[in-house]
DNA sequence: GTCCATGTTCTTTA
DNA sequence: CTAAAGAACATGGA
C-alpha cells in the first residue's frame, strides 16, 4: 500500500494531531514488530513530548522533546489510524499510544499492520541512515545522473532500489517511467542525459501530482483519518493491463522485472533510446 | 485449493 | 566484483 505519496498524506494527517504533544499510555501489543527488539520503548516514550513528525522515504519519523527519534515504517500493509482512546481495537493493532495537545482531548495514535512487513524502529539519537537515497522531490538532475551512473541494471529495478533513490515503489516507478517515455527494461546505463532530465521531471510530477490526490487506494490504504485516497482513479498504467492508453489508445502490458509486476505502453515506451525529450 | 499483493532483505545463481 | 532471480517474511482477498 505505502509508496511516498501515501506516507505523505499519513504524515499530514497526522501533524495537526501530534505536534508538540505529550505522550501518554503507551502499549506494545505485539513485541517482535520493535527493532531493536531489546529496547524499551514504553520508557523511552512515556512522558515525551513530540516536537515535529515527519516522511523520510517511506518512513514516519517522530522527533522528541529530548532529541530522540523512533520512525514507523508501514510495510506491505500497515496503517496509522488515529482513533478516540474508548474505540475498540481491530486485529492486527501491535501499537498504540495515546498523546495530548494542550486543552485538548486525549487521541490515540495506532499502529495496525495484518502481514507484519512493517515495524517501528527505534533511532535513539542517530538520525541519517545512509542507506537511504536522496529524497525525489528535491532532486536535481545531476544528482539524478550520478545516483543512476553506472550501472546496467533495468532502469525499473533500478528506481526500486531505495539506495538509489528514496520513496518510489511499484506504483510510482510504473507512472514515471510512462510519463517519461521510458521503457521500463532499459538498461539503467543506456539512458541519455536528456532522457535523465526528463525523467527527474517525470518522477517530481507523478508524485506531486499523487500527494494532491492523497495517494493510490488499491485494496485497503487509508489515511490516519480513515480517508481512502483517489489517484489510482487517473492511473496511466499501473493496474491497467489490456486497458486502453490514455494517451495513444494501445493496450497497457503487464509482464514481470525483477519479480515486480510492471505496466506500460509499448508505443508511449518505445524499447530503443530513440527518445530524447 | 490457487494466485496475487503498494516492501524489504537475504540467499542463490550466473 | 555485479546483479538477476528467487525465496522468505505473514495475511487476506479474489
Amino acid at each position: 500500500m505505502p509508496e511516498l505519496p501515501e506516507v505523505q498524506t499519513v504524515v499530514n494527517s497526522l501533524v495537526p494531531v501530534v505536534t508538540g504533544a505529550t505522550i501518554r499510555r503507551v502499549r506494545l501489543l505485539r513485541s517482535d514488530i520493535l527493532t531493536p527488539a531489546k529496547h524499551d520503548l514504553i520508557a523511552s516514550l512515556t512522558g515525551q513530548t513530540i516536537q515535529r513528525v515527519f516522511r523520510r522515504a517511506k518512513r514516519i519519523v517522530f522527533a522528541l522533546g529530548d532529541r530522540n527519534q523512533f520512525y514507523i515504517h508501514l510495510g506491505m500493509s500497515g496503517r496509522i489510524r488515529i482513533e478516540s482512546p474508548a474505540a475498540p481495537l481491530v486485529k492486527h493493532t501491535h501499537l498504540t499510544f495515546d498523546v495530548r495537545r494542550a486543552r485538548e482531548p486525549v487521541v490515540q495514535i495506532r499502529f495496525i499492520d495484518p502481514r507484519r512487513f512493517g515495524g517501528v524502529w527505534w533511532l535513539g539519537k542517530t538520525h541519517d541512515d545512509p542507506s537511504l537515497g536522496p529524497e525525489p522531490l528535491d532532486l536535481k538532475p545531476s544528482q539524478l545522473a550520478t545516483q543512476l551512473r553506472g550501472t546496467r541494471r533495468f532502469i525499473k529495478s533500478t528506481l526500486l532500489d531505495q539506495r538509489v533513490i528514496a520513496g518510489l515503489g511499484n506504483i510510482y516507478v510504473d507512472e514515471a517511467l510512462h510519463e517519461a517515455g521510458i521503457h521500463p527494461l532499459t538498461r539503467t546505463d543506456e539512458l541519455k542525459p536528456a532522457q535523465v532530465k526528463h525523467l527527474c521531471r517525470a518522477i517530481k510530477k507523478v508524485l506531486r501530482r499523487a500527494i494532491k490526490h492523497r495517494g493510490s487506494t488499491l485494496r485497503d490504504y487509508v489515511d490516519a483519518n480513515g480517508t481512502p485516497g483517489d489517484f489510482q482513479k487517473i492511473h496511466r498504467v499501473y493496474d491497467r493491463k489490456d486497458q486502453p492508453c490514455l494517451c495513444c489508445g494501445e493496450l497497457i502490458r503487464r509482464i514481470v522485472i525483477g519479480g515486480r509486476s510492471t505496466h506500460f505502453c509499448s508505443n508511449c515506451q518505445k524499447r530503443k533510446a530513440s527518445r530524447t525529450m
